[in-house]
DNA sequence: TCCCGATATTTTAGGTTTCAAATATCGGAG
DNA sequence: CTCCGATATTTGAAACCTAAAATATCGGGA
């Protein structure tokens, strides 16, 4: 092969991936959303029917379980994925409901620790057990090594996304 | 290997499987809405920053780019998988923006038909092209084979979570 | 000590989302 | 034709969520 003709299937390749080439990422990006949509609203239906409860309260719950002595709300909020504010009201409704308590830091007067109360960590328990649950069945078609590989790949597109982030990158055409 | 010794070994193995043994779901489960909040936070601020647009009202016009004629709330919904309720406030708003239009179906009078407007069109076109991109950058530590083996999977786990939902399992412990 | 950028939280406004109940229409059984 | 279960949409209440601005406190340098 010559080498212009090299250079033209390089320009033609390049054309390709800025123009279709992004089929395979925007492909692959709406089956994960549809997946995680059908897992999520199965498990926000029977927390619903089974205990009460929302998601997003049981994920607080979850985050605040292996701390003994709870943690603060901006913790929670980078550990939630979530704004400062969002854990404001969420606390808020869970402290109604005596799931959580809310107390000053020792050192810090503008920090609050927010931990499981013993009805919270008790029905925390519960849940949690079944949420286990439903999750092996929902995921029961996928055998040990399926799940192997999957993990490895969403560690590894999580450290590009990572990346690309960090570069700045996101934005570039 | 004795009968009775195959049946301990079984019963060990099950009882495992049902006490820790949804450890592997669990942690590929968090690990999954993990990714795909971090991806999801980049694309709603990009959408934002650059058009001035949230990603619900950017899902929608993808789901009628495709449908000259529009299609129905209800199929909107389905395909969007949320609410029906959602849906008719999410169009409210945007044809208040000129995005899209609403008329009266044809054949069915509790029915309406929603499509983009060519404003609307033209918008998500730009939009699109973008949101390609950020993908393309987002998911770039991902070569060709590992994009393919993670649809495989993510088939293969919907199916699973479909089957475990059609048979009405997600309850059973 | 005083100041100032950084951090922790709350507040405000608006949008998104769900569930459940209500309304309207459809379409077929009788 | 009439009735009735199914379907399409809307409405209302409550929760969730974000971004941006406001408030309070921290901690270190001049």
């Amino acid at each position: 092969m010559t080498l212009l003709a090299q250079n033209l299937l390089d320009a033609e390749t390049k054309a390709h991936e800025h123009e279709d080439g992004h089929q395979a990422q925007l492909r692959l990006w709406l089956r994960l959303l549809s997946f995680s949509a059908l897992v999520e609203s199965q498990i926000r239906r029977r927390l619903r029917e089974d205990y009460r409860m929302t998601l997003p309260r049981f994920d607080l719950m979850a985050q605040l379980e292996r701390a003994e002595d709870g943690m603060t709300l901006n913790e929670l909020s980078k550990r939630m994925m979530v704004t400062n504010g969002n854990v404001t009201g969420l606390v808020e409704r869970m402290v109604g409901e005596g799931l959580v308590d809310r107390r000053p830091a020792p050192k810090d007067r503008r920090a609050q620790f927010v931990r499981l109360t013993p009805l919270g960590r008790q029905l925390f328990q519960r849940m949690a057990g079944a949420h286990g649950r439903w999750l092996a069945v929902l995921f029961s078609g996928l055998d040990e090594k399926e799940m192997e590989t999957m993990m490895a790949l969403l560690a590894k597109a999580k450290l590009s996304a990572r990346d690309a982030v960090a570069r700045g990158e996101v934005e570039i055409s």
